[in-house]
DNA sequence: GCACGCTATGTAACCGGTTACGGTTTGCCG
DNA sequence: CGGCAAACCGTAACCGGTTACATAGCGTGC
C-alpha cells in the first residue's frame, strides 16, 4: 500500500510528468481537457505531491524550524501558538526542536534542520552569544528571540526588560514601598539579567542611597518558595518583592500567604511575565505579549524569505504593567 | 554563500561522493587515510548532510507529523513536551500543525505532511469518524490521541474517561454530596462526552433516583463563570459542581467564591485535568499525566515505524483522583 | 607468476518532484 | 492550402543525498 507518485497520475493521465506538475500546480499552459483527465486521474488515485521531493527540487521547504529552550507552561504555548498562527497563514509549517541545555545537543538540534527549513527561528536567552553565532550556519536565515549578540549581525526580537522593570518598581514605589528586594531568575540568562539591570538601575535613580537587595532564583516556581522562607526566618526585610518571572512570585505569593503575611498590605508582590494564571491570582505582573512575539518573529523571517528585505536591527517590544491585587496601594483598600 | 554539498566534499577530498558518504556514515569499508582525509574536508567546507535530500532517498523522514487542535495552555505546552522528549531521544523532530476547527483546513494541514514525515500523531476529539479515517492515508502510519474511532483501525491512546468521572463523582458523594450537577465540554467532544456519560452512569449507581443535572459547556472559563451565575440566580440547585475540566472549573469556582460562596462548604467544586494552576488554587480534580500521553503516543508510533509491530489496540490511560480543598469533607474543616 | 578472493573505491541509477528546452499541434492569416 | 506563431506537451537534467554494481588494487597460496 505505498502511496501513489506523480508518474503514477502521469501513467493513468497518458501524459507526461511535466503536464502533470503543470496542471497540480496551476500553470495556464495545459489545454483544457488535458488538466481535466490530469485532475481526474490525481483524484482516482488519492494522490498527494511528495513535500520532501518538491521541496528538493524547489530549494523550498515551506518551514521554518523553531529552536526553543527546555521551557514549559504557557509561555511555551503561547509562543508556538503565535508563530503557528502567522506561519499556517502564510502556508508554512513549523519544525519543533528544543534548544538543550548542554551545547553540543543544541548544536545537533540546530544541525538537524539542515535541509529541513527555509528558515530558523531561535529562542536561547541562555546561550553565549560566540556560541550561538557558531552553532548558526550563516546560508540558513535566522530570526533570534531573547537572545544575546555580541553584535547584531541577526534581525532579532527583545522584550524591553529593563523598560518593564522600571515600571515595576516605579509602581511600587509611588505606592509607598521603601525596601524592594529582587528575586532574580537563572544567571547567563539575558532575560533576568536585564530585568535585575531595570530593577537596579530604577531603585538608583528612585530610592537613591537605597541598597538594592538580589535574591537569587531560576524562574521556578520553588525559587519563589525559597525566598518567602527567607524572609518569613527574617533573614531578609522587605515590604515589597519583585520577581523576574510570574512563576516565581507565585511560588513566593503562595508561601507567604499561608505563613499569614496580609498581601499586599505587608509585602506587595510582583512578577513578569502576565501568564494567564497571574490573572487569577491577582497578580502585579509586567504583560509581555508572548503570542505577539511569536507571531512578529514569524513574520519577520518570513517577510526575510519572500525577499522583502530588511536589516538586522533588533526589535525592542514594550511590555506593559498590569495593576492587579498583590500590589494595590493602600488608597485602594 | 551557499551551503557545501556532498560533492564539494568529494572535490576537496579527491574521492567519490559514494566515499563520502560512507566515511560519513560510518561504514566500515572505508580506508583510515581516506577516511580522514574526507572527515577534514567536511570540517573544513563546515559540511552538514541536507536533511530533506537524504530522506528523500532513504525514504525516511526521522521526524514525525504533530496535529493538535487548537488548543492552548497547559494542556497544549505538557503535551508537546512529552511528545519532544521522547522523539528527540529517538533521534525525530517534530513537524507541528493545528488542527484547525474547520475541517478543510485541517485537511489540508494533514495533507501538507506527505512527504516530509514518517508517521503522524494525531489529537482530534472533535472530529467525525469517519471524517478522521477519510482524511488519513493508509499509507501513513498514525497514532491517535483522543479520538473517536468507528473500529479501531489505528493504534490509539485514550484518557480513561468514565473512571475518572466516577472517581470524582464517588468522593462527592462519599463526602455527603446530594446535588451534584455536571458541567459539561463541548458537543462533538468525546472526551466531553465520555465523562457526562461516566457522571451520569456514577450517579445513577451511587444516588439512585437522582436525575442527573448537566449544563452545557465548552471547555472556557468563561462556561463556568456563566454556570456560576445560573446557580447565583437561584435557576440552579446544587452542593457539588463537577466541571468537565479544569478550566470551567477555575471559572465557576472564581465567580462562586467573589459571590460569597463558601467553598467548599456550601458548594463543593472538582475539575478534570489537573492543570498546574489547580494546585494552586486547591481545586480537586482528576490527574491526567499528559506529558506521559505525548510520550507514549510517541513511543507508539516510533515501535510500529521500528518494526516493532503492535495491534492497533487503545490504549487507556487511567487518572488518578487528586483531593483538594475545593471539595474537602466537613469533618475535615 | 598466476588465479583467486577480498577490500577499497568509483560510476551511475534512483528517490519524487520541477522545469529548461525542443518538438509537435493547433490556429490563423494571406 | 502553405506558412508561421503560439499553445501545448514530452524528454531529460537537476535538486543532494544513498547504494547496487562494477572495477581496481592488493595480498595470498600454490
Amino acid at each position: 500500500m505505498t502511496e501513489a507518485t506523480i508518474r503514477d497520475v502521469a501513467a493513468r493521465a497518458r501524459v507526461s510528468v511535466a503536464s502533470v506538475s503543470r496542471a497540480l500546480n496551476g500553470l495556464n499552459n495545459v489545454r483544457g481537457d488535458t488538466r481535466d483527465r490530469i485532475l481526474a486521474a490525481a483524484e482516482e488515485l488519492g494522490y498527494v505531491p511528495h513535500a520532501g521531493a518538491r521541496s528538493l527540487s524547489l530549494a523550498r521547504a515551506h518551514s521554518i524550524g523553531v529552536v526553543l529552550p527546555d521551557l514549559h507552561g504557557e509561555f511555551f504555548s503561547e509562543c508556538v501558538r503565535g508563530m503557528d498562527r502567522e506561519a499556517s497563514r502564510r502556508g508554512y509549517l513549523l519544525l519543533l526542536s528544543n534548544m538543550h541545555d548542554e551545547s553540543d545537543r543544541a548544536m545537533k538540534a540546530l544541525r538537524a534542520m539542515r535541509g529541513r527549513v527555509d528558515g530558523l527561528l531561535v529562542m536561547a536567552p541562555h546561550v553565549a552569544p560566540e556560541l550561538l553565532k557558531e552553532a548558526l550556519s550563516p546560508a540558513l536565515p535566522a530570526v533570534l528571540i531573547n537572545c544575546r549578540q555580541a553584535t547584531p549581525t541577526r534581525p532579532s526580537l527583545r522584550i524591553d526588560n529593563h523598560a518593564g522593570a522600571e515600571a515595576v518598581v516605579r509602581h511600587l514605589v509611588a505606592s509607598g514601598r521603601k525596601r524592594i528586594v529582587h528575586l532574580a531568575g537563572p544567571e547567563g540568562n539575558v532575560d533576568a539579567r536585564e530585568r535585575a539591570e531595570g530593577y537596579c538601575r530604577s531603585l538608583e535613580a528612585l530610592l537613591p542611597g537605597t541598597a538594592p537587595v538580589i535574591l537569587p532564583g531560576d524562574f521556578n516556581e520553588s525559587a519563589g518558595d525559597a525566598a518567602a522562607r527567607r524572609i518569613l526566618a527574617g533573614e531578609i526585610a522587605c515590604d515589597a518583592v519583585f520577581a523576574a518571572n510570574d512563576m516565581m512570585a507565585l511560588g513566593c505569593l503562595h508561601r507567604l500567604r499561608e505563613a499569614g503575611i496580609a498581601i499586599p498590605e505587608t509585602i506587595a508582590i510582583a512578577g513578569f511575565d502576565d501568564v494567564p494564571l497571574a490573572r487569577y491570582l491577582g497578580l502585579t505582573t509586567v504583560q509581555v505579549r508572548i503570542a505577539e512575539l511569536g507571531t512578529r518573529a514569524v513574520a519577520r523571517l518570513l517577510d526575510q524569505l519572500e525577499g522583502k528585505m530588511q536589516g538586522n536591527e533588533e526589535v525592542l517590544l514594550t511590555p506593559e504593567l498590569v495593576l492587579r491585587g498583590t500590589t494595590a496601594t493602600n488608597s485602594q483598600i
